[in-house]
DNA sequence: CTTCAACAAGGAGAATTTTCATGGGCTGGG
DNA sequence: CCCAGCCCATGAAAATTCTCCTTGTTGAAG
């Protein structure tokens, strides 16, 4: 789960990133309009967190642009107290939810989830393909009716291929998608594939082969046979 | 167990909350509906203690609100004598009980416990998981017919994560479930790993054994097998 | 058909992150 | 005043993630 997190303020930055790391979210920060313009246009997150009043520019108009581009990430504002027009122009353009500064920190979470939650597989409490079965609300991951543990990256991973079923993933898609942008364009990309070779691995074992095709030169997907 | 006490004067605010706090319940105060507002939006709460005359509002509002929230929270109404009609309201949008100022503290404690008796787990004399039994009434944990003594955070612990059989809680969620707002951002987490530790250690002496797994990474959720 | 270059797979181990265990200080109730 | 229980810091242990290197495979050009 990628999120954006753009906040102006670098000590309330700093808190919120490592409160939405320690809650196992790949999170990003953005400290102005500019960085956060770019970080839009360039990535997709899953949610982003956005301060209405930044030193460069309104993040209304970030989220115009956001919704212009008929992103379907979802818009957390968060708004100081006194910004009552902000906020219902906000949501007039398509944010999900708000939060009033001062927050505390349980409550980001609880909203951040709810968001989630909503966007992920549309809140289905259970994906099905063929032979695996993954319940979302519990980190589960079944084969054939037997449990298997997978790592966070495997775990990602697979549901990055559930999501994009029969859609061709390239490498370096699968690299921002599960480290986001401390990934170069100039790194390389050989640990997808020890990622890649442990989840073929532990769904082999219990006897799911084929799951995940290699497009040679291209990249990898889902195949239905 | 979370409650959390609505009540604008002062001097009965800080008393009842040393009697809640004393009775071994997690007490937090709000003096206005402002304040109580924001803390039923951030947190959940057991069992709400609500006084319906507030300088900036009703405490009937409040309890529409959190009804229309779907909420489960208990709620019990602290009311003024003269005030029947509000009281009558107060039922029929959904509050469990009512209580007329001026009263008793064990008549206050001895509602709040059957408020809270009557939510919890359904109002469940017992809680089983498999060779675990809690009796909640008296807060005793039996493990294979054994009792067994908790401290406070450790039985609060294993009750959140009974609570919640199999889903995984992060280390703040647990964190926020025990000692509420009381925790902050830049907090470590870690003295969480001391109470974990703690409660895996008096469950495996009785032979009670990987009951509560290690999501690495991410949390800990109880394992059905 | 052969050869070459790019790509993919696999194994081993280093680096990093997260979790756990121990001990000490602090606090608040008795 | 004492003590159980809670919180926190430190360092050890464990798990995961990443890198490196070798080997095998594929596709296309000659």
């Amino acid at each position: 789960m990628k999120i954006l997190l753009v906040e102006d303020e670098a000590a309330l930055r700093t808190a919120l990133l490592a409160s939405l790391k320690q809650a196992g979210y790949l999170a990003e920060a953005a400290a102005d309009y500019a960085q956060a313009h770019e970080k839009i246009m360039l990535y997709q997150y899953d949610c982003i967190l956005l301060d209405l009043t930044l030193p460069d520019g309104s993040g209304l108009d970030l989220l115009r642009a956001l919704k212009a581009g008929g992103s379907p990430t979802g818009v957390l504002i968060i708004t100081a107290r006194d910004a009552l027009d902000d906020k219902i122009a906000g949501l007039d353009l398509g944010a999900d939810d708000y939060l009033i500064k001062p927050f505390h920190l349980s409550e980001l979470n609880a909203r951040v989830r709810a968001i989630i939650r909503r966007r992920q597989f549309n809140g289905q409490q259970q994906i099905v393909f063929r032979d695996l079965l993954v319940l979302p609300e519990l980190a589960e991951v079944h084969v054939r009716g037997e449990l298997i543990t997978l790592t966070r990256k495997e775990y990602d991973l697979l549901l990055y291929l559930l999501a994009n079923p029969g859609r061709v993933l390239t490498k370096e898609a699968i690299a921002e998608h599960l480290c986001g942008d401390a990934v170069d364009a100039a790194d390389s990309f050989d640990f997808i594939y020890t990622h890649l070779k442990n989840l073929r691995k532990k769904l082999q074992e219990k006897g799911a082969d084929n799951y995940i095709r290699t497009m040679y030169g291209v990249g990898y997907k889902l195949s239905h046979e």
